[in-house]
DNA sequence: CCGGGAATATGATGTGCATCATATGAAACT
DNA sequence: AGTTTCATATGATGCACATCATATTCCCGG
């Protein structure tokens, strides 16, 4: 049951990295196979001995994107956790932080994409469905058992709408505000 | 000081209207000249009789979707407080309607298009950055004086990412439980 | 050191698209 | 009606990209 790494295996991994990358820096249509290949260290040709196809990896890269970015947010939230937060406000300041708004190439996907899903088809549809879900089964980790569970979609829409703002403002004051105002809506409103 | 409206102006008016639904509905790589042209009844080479370059039209376009779009949001608001809505309610009534979610065409361009601006350069850019100015300016006419100003960027933010995610998410339960969620999320904390 | 298959590279093909050069057609004035 | 000018159409051109066919290189067991 062991995974069989081999060289191929190895590639496959660079291969869906590079493409989480860029998926989330330049959207969908962003991802380019030439270029994919190339921050993978390999060249065009090879990549259909990887993939049926561009939306093959495409969905992949969707899955692991949404993965990863909860892996670093979650570890985020652990360290402000322990220097004394809430597990609520933790969560929060590590989707709001200046670096996740920043470092978009290894940031939420769904904030990086959702404006793009509903053109998107077959199994990166479904994938990118599939990641909404993560993100609200994100939220319910954090937010206080005493908020009705639904409201986690209130929490998700602002969170991914406030990034997306900010980051389309780019680094000015008005960009700052808007987060601003986004954690301290969501503190005074759910922090228990 | 009469618009000279004339054949090629009449033509002009055409190309952004379609541009401008194009945009909304496929995002700025959807906008394809010749798309664009034949939706205006013409043909693709004409085009730059009209325009610099495809991102002249662009920029255009963002700013007429701007336009339209809080046009069709401030008649519906109007028809919701002439049913007895406070102007608050009236406004994400009509934002989080099931029309404009489903409409994304004739709808809020933020919504539409904020994840792709940041890629955006130029005039584009410019563009883009004045229309989220604007959903701000659109949320201050409605919000209560009470509330402090700061917090429409905190309003925006929700009604963009709640539009997005249920778009995202398609006609589902998961769908309309989003909507619900910033809805009521937003009223019993702005509705005076 | 060497053969054979797996992994990757080179190069070709076709398509879709922005852009542009030139031709056609319609309207306006004489 | 005839000529001029503006508006639009036809038909390149060139580039970027996905896809694929074929060649080359790498690695491992003899």
């Amino acid at each position: 049951m062991d995974k069989p790494i081999g060289r191929k295996a190895l590639s496959h991994e660079r291969i869906v990295d590079a493409a989480s990358r860029d998926l989330r820096r330049s959207g969908f249509h962003g991802v380019a196979v030439v270029d994919v290949m190339k921050s993978a260290g390999l060249t065009h040709g090879g990549f259909y001995a990887h993939f049926a196809s561009r939306e093959a990896l495409l969905a992949e890269a969707v899955t692991r994107a949404s993965d990863n970015a909860a892996d670093a947010i979650k570890t985020q939230a652990k360290n402000f956790q322990g220097a004394g937060l809430s597990p609520f406000r933790a969560f929060v300041e590590s989707y709001l932080s200046a670096s996740h708004v920043e470092d978009c190439e290894n940031g939420c996907p769904v904030a990086a994409l959702c404006g793009e899903m509903p053109s998107q088809a077959g199994h990166v549809a479904d994938a990118s469905r599939h990641i909404v879900g993560n993100l609200r089964r994100l939220v319910l980790q954090f937010l206080p058992s005493s908020v009705p569970r639904e409201m986690a979609w209130s929490v998700a829409s602002t969170l991914v709408g406030a990034v997306q703002l900010t980051r389309a403002l780019g680094d000015t004051q008005q960009g700052k505000a808007v987060i601003a105002a986004a954690k301290r809506d969501l503190l005074e409103r759910y922090d228990s």
